[in-house]
DNA sequence: ATTAAATTAGAACGACCGTTCAAATCATCA
DNA sequence: TGATGATTTGAACGGTCGTTCTAATTTAAT
């Protein structure tokens, strides 16, 4: 039968949730399946009971961070009716749920030579996500004469680069000293979407 | 005496070369000491007799990195005349001459809490260098009544985090093909220096 | 030529890490 | 109860890496 004999789901998330908090913490090659199995409370032998190596680990664990943070967007872009004020939220969504410190670990794996291919083509392909929501966001902005027309990708490079490089302040900073910074580069954008000429 | 022997020092010069090379490629943490040793030709322990540990080595490659950097761009600044260009200018400077690759390596040992303290602050400190730079540029243009008076410090955080986060991308494209959102980028900034409200 | 100091090499150590494996434990069902 | 498969453990392996140490080699000075 398919039915659970003991609680291997709930440990499979217990190891998850340890697992993303060390990633982010102490960086990709920096967090041994060692820590990964002391702060679980779980055996390292049982880790790879449930997964295949520490790599499938982490981008699994990135993609599931990656998800939740669209699915929370989704969420909320609803709840502004302007592409103006949607791209305000999208600015404090970045600030305040992109998992900064992890995706930096997703550097760290990607530039390994021996990572495998495969992994480090799913992290790269987490960027289309943002990539897609800033783009969304300007399309519909054009489509509804709020912004002007124009070089769509290039803004929606523009607009990434400038939150991501934003986004590693929070390396340093408390996110809420950080909210006028992010408002502020949002408002100077908003002259070129505008057509501020 | 203080007379050279061999040629001791053509042999650090070697060593720090291609440590550079080997830390720009690979990161950090992949570059071994023994691969160092391999590339430049010189036994481990002839590194060792040069630098005090790997984390020093890097530190070094840093700072002198930074330095050259600085150095290049105030040999250029002088052509510029107005405030304007010299943005312009340090958008293709930093595109062509800032060592995206390297810092990132850097922020593999700052993460990393096995890493002594000292270090860290020393390639924190690093970050000075360009945001005293970009800082140069504002005040000057502000100064010169060429921009209008606004927050500075502000501005050279939002400057220095957009060029920042479009340095990343040379990680997967070519520089060239890069210029012209470069340039977008500062076209866009320079309308909020110019009083675009 | 002898000595002393500077330079270079290479072996060796100790620590850590990702992974594997065989054995033990537990829950369910016959 | 005993059998079976799912779950869990912990020891062990093979490899890598940063660093240290000793000895060899070279150079310059006496």
């Amino acid at each position: 039968m398919n039915k659970r004999r003991y609680d291997s789901e709930k440990a499979k998330v217990e190891i998850m949730e340890h697992a993303i908090s060390l990633f982010s913490q102490k960086g990709y090659n920096q967090t041994s399946v060692g820590d990964i199995s002391t702060a679980s409370g779980y055996s390292k032998g049982h880790i790879y009971y449930h997964f295949e190596n520490k790599e499938k680990i982490f981008v699994l664990l990135a993609q599931k961070s990656m998800q939740d943070w669209h699915n929370k967007w989704l969420l909320k872009e609803c709840t502004y009716s302007t592409a103006t004020e949607k791209l305000y939220g999208m600015a404090m969504h970045v600030l305040y749920h992109y998992q900064t410190p992890l995706l930096k670990s997703g550097q760290e794996l990607a530039s390994n030579p021996k990572s495998s291919p495969e992994s480090v083509q799913q992290l790269y392909n987490l960027a289309i996500v943002p990539t897609g929501a800033y783009r969304a966001i300007l399309q519909k902005g054009i489509d509804k004469g709020e912004f002007v027309n124009g070089n769509i990708n290039e803004w929606t490079v523009l607009l990434g680069t400038w939150l991501g490089g934003l986004c590693q302040l929070t390396n340093t900073q408390e996110p809420k000293t950080l909210e006028p910074l992010f408002n502020q580069a949002v408002t100077i954008f908003l002259r070129e979407l505008k057509g501020g000429i």
